[in-house]
DNA sequence: CCAGAATGCGAGCGACCGCTCGTGTTTGTC
DNA sequence: GACAAACACGAGCGGTCGCTCGCATTCTGG
């Protein structure tokens, strides 16, 4: 057992968790909890993250943080879905409305543009969600998620080219997020004007890379040998 | 201090580092060490691979590891400087001679091919190199070495579109390598036939992106809707 | 053959980590 | 005001980790 056996005599025999009432100065504690434990993770990382120092960060005692989380791992999970929920209520559906008739540069630089919005404005997510750091059960629901987030992209990539074979679909849809992660992590790696255009430089590779595959469907006349003299 | 502070009690004070006269014997542990060493890394990581897991799994006592490195950083050391020189045995100065007149895609075919075979035979080349699980001092060696490779790319670049703003270059060159960075994580996750469509698509990616940049520079015919029939 | 160096062992040190528990304080409810 | 529940504290438990140290064994040069 390689993984990470360092101790989980955690609750285990229990159904029903049934949280103690939540009095408002505990509601705030965790705020501050979380709030405390994203800014840690999003510099140490997970595992090397303490939870002494989440504690210390939040200006609480070790005891107190496990009064409101039963692990480590739960204190992650919380942060991951919240930040879930955040994100689907400001920007819905991000690139779920596949609409069949939007141009591919737009649909591809409005999802770009959005999904990046949110992680710059909350580095911790790219911590949780791509970081390869992290342990056990939280990358199973991260499966799940990514595996969502997978078939989504195959569902608009499908309304682009509906006639392909759905492995090539697959195949394309990872290669689009891979590269999109890849992307990310650059944009997260500058500033100011050099983060924006390394944004429209991640457009750029996926357009590019999709445009030939959605061939001069419709009347969009994106063209790769294109000129700027009409 | 979030980094590492564990322990740093090694030798300091050692402006030259005089190795005791190795023997046979000794170069053989070494080299089980490492192969042992490149098991556990690329299995658990970095930090999650602890020196003891080494030595158990090369078949030797904690004692014995430390007899031939003076801590767990310079076991991760070696093995990457050793994988290095073994790259640049096997496939001379990948990228560097930029001959000018080749085609686009032949050029970024074989940087990829080459690349990307290195790190299907060598999977902790990937861990040690790209992993974000590094602390400390190794990351400075690699940070050189990284820059280094930008550069590589620059230079490539620089002489595919010779009339480019070097800022712009630089930028194309980082995004280039953090797709293929991503490509290779893609590559590495399937194996066979799937493995070498990640490949092709990992090329088109890059080629897609360059290709508008240099343009239809020279006689070089390459076009996104070329056909197989010289 | 023998002195000394190189190699090998493994219990264990000190440090840190995730987490607990006994105890004390604050808050809501009657 | 009384009482229980929720909240807060922080020393410390059990554990792993990187690494050491005293000692035994094997090799090498003279």
């Amino acid at each position: 057992m390689p993984d990470n056996p360092q101790q989980d005599n955690a609750q285990k025999d229990r159904p029903q968790k049934e949280q103690p009432r939540r009095q408002a100065r505990g509601e705030r504690r965790i705020a501050q909890l979380l709030e405390a434990a994203a800014s840690v993770f999003s510099t140490t990382g997970y595992t090397a993250a303490s939870t002494n120092a989440i504690a210390r960060e939040a200006g609480v005692s070790p005891g107190t943080l496990y009064q409101f989380f039963p692990n480590k791992e739960a204190i992650a999970i919380e942060l991951r879905d919240r930040l879930m929920h955040e994100m689907r209520e400001a920007y819905g559906e991000a690139l779920a409305p596949v609409d069949p008739a939007t141009p591919l540069e737009e649909a591809v630089g409005a999802a770009v543009d959005r999904f990046i919005a949110f992680n710059c404005d909350h580095p911790v997510f790219y911590t949780l969600m791509h970081g390869p750091d992290i342990p056990g059960r939280i990358t199973e629901a991260h499966d799940v998620l990514h595996a969502t987030l997978i078939s989504r992209i195959e569902g608009l990539l499908h309304s682009l080219l509906p006639d392909a074979r759905p492995a090539e679909v697959t195949r394309t849809a990872h290669v689009c997020f891979g590269m999109y992660k890849a992307g990310l992590e650059l944009v997260l790696a500058h500033e100011g004007a050099e983060r924006d255009a390394y944004v429209e430089e991640v457009k750029k590779v996926l357009i590019r890379y999709l445009e030939p595959l959605v061939g001069d469907r419709l009347g969009t006349a994106h063209a790769t040998a294109a000129k700027s003299t009409p």
